[in-house]
RNA sequence: GGAGGGGUGCCGGAGUGGUUAAUCGGAGCAGUCUGUAAAAUUGCCGCCUUAAAUGGCUUCGCAGGUUCGAAUCCUGCCCCCUCCA
């Protein structure tokens, strides 16, 4: 029996460290201490001025969870100060300054999002103004005077912008010396994120080598390709997979990946096992898989990985039968308007053509009202298109602007966007 | 301190006195097709008024000015970048 749990736990070591995996510093020291029985204590920071996280940043975080499923201790630093400065990875300079509650409110979103992945008993969480809130001159001057520019500029962002004349704020150069004095504060032995973070955990290393600890391993996961298929997955791109999004959102989302991210998705966000995503890769060769297959099972995967199976099955209902089918959503949201402030009445005054065909409800005016449209030149643009259709029929045509609703209709604008609407007028 | 370059719609980027609400590309939205994939294809893509035609308003860093007319010319201001010191 004990050689058996045994034989598990280095099979566990081994996935541990070779699945979803794009680098590791130093992978032989990692799997050494993962063996010794030692309780690690995993580093993860977190920038309190994006609270969402997305399936890209997913991929770290299952990780995470899994380290601690052996027993392992997440330290999770909420990155009050260098989100002052903000990575240096390109464009973002100068960032607002966030005021207390913002952070507090933000760290308050993230954790909420971060603990569906993470245990949270097995999670302490740190703030950076714990100990950079003490921060005097003088410690500035000291954690400044260990590294020369050169070794700053070693990182490949700041000496493409250096070689190309394009400018460095000093405030920058500090960012990576921030994130490492974290790492020798918490005495982190492992510290994980993205591939992009590799210098700064170099750095995390270099110092916490000077302060006579043991220099932390760096765990990189690869960064996850956004829904479209090009680029990474961000937020700022719209290319995203929220955590937090519902279930239906995640489903459906997940069924509009392109084809070619599949794979990928499957081994970094899901626990299915190698074997099968050898068999899916066969299969979506020779074309004897679906792919859309494949897709239901991964969005299924994901739904139930960050709320349960029941909510995963009813997300495939829906998507079968609104995107499939083509069929009404079981649920849609309400909207209770007072349907009389979308009447015509207001063609009066200029008394220029006959009042007397205008009966029934504005659908332009309605569609703002109900925040299907963002404006009425908006509202008229989805009209004119045939993208607007009352019970199931098409309002397509300007004789049909006004137009006979009732209390309850269902108005559908686009594939994917509809409201139910309640009179309230007595 | 000196010299030069630049600030245009969500982004990139044309445009140097009218025909410019502003070429083009990307993103986005919508229609057809479909597996809410890809590819293709069509239309839209500042706001308001109008059933529509139409009309009005606001927009090219900010504030003034010249002009019948300005994103385009002039003046002042703000901001960004490069080089020299």
């Amino acid at each position: 029996m004990n050689t058996g749990k045994n034989a598990n736990i280095s099979q566990d070591i081994n996935r541990l460290l070779k699945r979803g995996v794009a680098e590791i510093i130093i992978e032989e020291e990692l799997a050494e201490l993962l063996r010794s029985g030692k309780k690690l204590r995993l580093k993860e920071g977190f920038d309190p001025s994006f609270p969402d996280i997305h399936l890209g940043h997913m991929v770290a975080l299952r990780k995470l969870r899994q380290f601690q499923n052996l027993g392992h201790q997440v330290i999770l630093i909420v990155g009050d100060w260098t989100a002052q400065i903000g990575d240096p990875s390109g464009a973002s300079a100068a960032r607002p300054m966030l005021s207390k509650e913002q952070v507090k409110a933000n760290a308050e979103t993230y954790m909420k999002q971060f603990f569906k992945v993470v245990d949270k008993n097995r999670t302490e969480v740190k703030w950076q103004s714990e100990w950079f809130g003490k921060f005097t001159l003088t410690d500035i001057i000291q954690l400044t005077s260990k590294f020369t520019v050169a070794q700053l500029l070693a990182r490949e962002d700041f000496s493409a912008r250096y070689n190309s004349g394009r400018p460095i704020a000093v405030t920058e150069l500090l960012y990576p010396l921030l994130q490492a004095y974290d790492s020798v504060e918490i005495q982190a032995d492992v510290e994980f994120g993205g591939t992009d973070q590799k210098f700064n955990f170099l750095m995390g290393r270099e110092l916490q080598s000077m302060a006579g600890q043991r220099p932390q391993q760096c765990f990189m996961t690869p960064l996850l390709v956004g829904t479209t298929g090009s680029q990474k997955m961000s937020k700022s791109l719209g290319n995203y997979i929220g955590v937090a999004e519902p279930p239906n959102d995640i489903y459906g989302k997940t069924m509009s990946i392109a084809d070619s991210l599949i794979l990928d998705y499957f081994e970094l966000l899901t626990d299915v096992p190698d074997k099968d995503l050898g068999e899916f890769r066969q299969g979506l060769k020779n074309e004897t898989i679906n792919p859309m297959m494949l897709k239901k099972r991964l969005a299924r995967e994901l739904v139930t990985q960050l709320y349960d199976q029941k909510k995963a099955n009813e997300a495939e209902e829906q998507f079968t039968r609104v995107f499939q089918r083509r069929e009404m959503p079981e649920e849609i949201p309400e909207y209770r308007v007072s349907f009389d402030q979308f009447k015509a009445v207001e063609l009066s005054g200029f008394g220029r053509k006959n009042p007397y065909t205008i009966k029934g409800i504005n659908v332009n005016r309605l569609l703002v009202g109900v925040n299907l449209a963002e404006s009425r030149s908006e509202a008229d643009r989805l009209i004119s298109q045939g993208a607007v259709s009352i019970d199931g029929r098409v309002i397509s045509s300007s004789t049909m602007l006004y137009y006979n609703i009732e209390s309850g209709s269902i108005i559908k604008v686009g594939k994917r966007r509809w409201a139910k609407v309640i009179n309230t007028d007595k």
